[in-house]
DNA sequence: TTGAAAGCGATACCAT
DNA sequence: ATGGTATCGCTTTCAA
């Protein structure tokens, strides 16, 4: 049997109260009380206040829950995610507050589950597809939250940091299409869900699923529309998943014929890097080159020598923590955008003369 | 106020059991009822029961605690961590648990207090330095834990997953003996705690502050020994803090001067990529090679070419988890041993003639 | 199948 | 400065 608080207290002859009073109040008792307390706690074997019962009267429990759609493996295997985890994790540790890191599993139900038995104080929400549940879940429990990614019906009040992701992507692309590129693909991380690797048709941006591969699309298609090449004219690759090998098997045997594309505009870095190998990969190594772009920015992009749009992650992760542990007094500072610029590296040039 | 369990009872006419059934064991009533519950409880936004208070009565928490020595933001950043920290959250979420990391504040009475207030169901101790103080602390809340870093007072019944460690230094040292190295400096994270980034003098390898650090130096010791390098001239560095900066750090002035070391072993993959980060610094370019050897094997190093030690990095933080997760019946079978292996890249080569 | 009662372990108010 | 008492919100025998 493990000792409680009550037992600390009969055994140094006190109430409850105070021994309570011994760990979370030392200014209500006399010091040497305390150590009297403190000592007969160290003899039983008393491991201080069980944080379950203490949060359970206090209201609170110390700790922040992040969200991540897809595994939790993944969100360590993405070079963006961790820079964000890092964020995070470098705030809570300031307002010392642990970190929950919560899996959804897959299925509405049992991920509804995870999200209402997770002990925790709020939440970061990262990137889950199609939120809305989440969020529902998060306000029943009276929880604040954060989100990073851009809703369509986002309450004034309601806490945000990201970026404006239409008119980044729109900055990379219209790089492009300065370039001289009009044969353009657009890949990106589940356009529809449950889509295979590959072609995909849609009869507008506003079909994507994902909020945010909706915004980098539509900047993408901004951009174009404003050389003259509409949507109809671009081609849309759908990656199921954000990851090198989605990329590769989306883009497999795009580049064969004379009318393919010169450029391909990624919606994120891991996915554009997954472009670059698949390019690398191609037996004839002379034909004229493809122009990539990515998104994000991660640590790889540079040794890559990617085209990109830079986004600062870890700032990302940091903002989301702190407007959750401490939230301004003014409801428009829960609102925040951060700043983002195209980088302009080797992986994109001018449209090789055919 | 937050409709709780009671108000959902209210509400059909039932009692708190029935409505705690409806949500915990829909087997003890009828399916009608479960679903006039659970209309309720939608009705009222109630957000099903409180997970504190459900762990409090349970006794359980589903939540599995990560502790690291040093700032969360860290762990993060270490690409060693990353990994691990993948294979504890994939091992999760196959148990359907979430994973806390638990950031250590500096001072040990606050640091005590992170893990006795953390709540969670078990711990994986992921390198703390000087860890017994934690150990007590989770043995105390008698909580399970798994260790990853090997102690000199483990119990037999301890869990834990890790490597040998100086058996695998070992093989490193005695690869770069067997080029002809004999003047060699030996560079770790934290050999004493608190001392600068630089050379470091130690009786013997028993000084030395951290067991991992303690068990890689050995082991390069134990592979000079054999080819008569005693301890006491091989040089000695400290880097505070696993980063290519401490390393930086450590080595500066190091290759000045004709009796320069030739080889480098350093504990870690990232230590060792600061080295060839400074060797590449320096203004001379054309000055005899420097043989370098890591630990490890972190993506990083493949691409560095750096000659390092491979260690299973997420099948360690898998594995950790599972240990703690389903705890085999065999005792035995909770004390792991990962394979490691030499890895030989460019970094190391043969003495250059003098 | 359902309900009553007894905690789980602690905190906070209000007296003393 | 200390103690009494009423919760915090739920789960779980056990009896009906």
């Amino acid at each position: 049997m493990k000792p409680t608080l009550q037992a600390v207290a009969d055994a140094v002859g006190v109430s409850r109260s105070t021994v309570s009073n011994a760990y979370s109040r030392p200014d209500q008792l006399s010091a040497t009380l305390r150590e009297r307390i403190l000592d007969a706690a160290r003899q039983l074997g008393y491991p201080g206040p069980n944080p379950t019962a203490r949060s359970l009267r206090r209201g609170f429990v110390g700790s922040i829950g992040v969200l991540f759609t897809s595994q939790l493996s993944y969100a360590f295997t993405d070079p963006f995610a961790v820079r964000f985890l890092a964020g995070v994790g470098g705030a809570a540790e300031r307002h010392a507050t642990s970190m929950l890191l919560v899996p959804l599993p897959p299925g509405q139900t049992d991920a509804r589950r995870a999200v209402e038995n997770a002990a925790v104080d709020g939440f970061c929400v990262y990137c889950v597809a199609d939120e809305e549940w989440a969020l529902d879940v998060i306000r029943d429990r009276g929880l604040p939250y954060v989100s990073t990614a851009a809703r369509d019906d986002a309450g004034p009040d309601e806490r945000f940091v990201g970026i404006d992701e239409r008119a980044a992507a729109h900055s990379a692309a219209a790089h492009v299409a300065g370039l001289g590129h009009r044969r353009v693909a657009l890949l990106a991380d589940s356009v529809l869900p449950g889509a295979p690797a590959g072609p995909l048709s849609l009869s507008g941006v506003h079909e994507a699923g994902h909020p945010t591969t909706r915004g980098r699309l539509a900047g993408f298609a901004d951009a174009f529309a404003e050389v003259g090449v509409g949507w109809g004219e671009l081609t849309l690759l759908n990656a199921p998943g954000n990851s090198r090998q989605a990329a590769i098997a989306a883009v497999a045997g795009l580049f064969d014929g004379p009318t393919a594309p010169t450029a391909v505009l990624a919606g994120s870095d891991v996915l554009a890097l997954g472009v670059l190998d698949a390019l690398a990969a191609r037996p004839d190594r002379d034909r004229p080159p493809v122009s990539v772009t990515g998104f994000d920015d991660v640590p790889e992009a540079a040794a890559a020598g990617l085209t990109t749009v830079r986004q600062p992650a870890e700032e990302k992760g940091r903002i989301a923590a702190e407007l959750l542990l401490d939230p301004p007094a003014d409801a428009a500072a829960g609102h925040v955008l951060l700043p983002t610029a195209l980088v302009v590296r080797g992986s994109t040039g001018p449209v090789p003369r055919s």
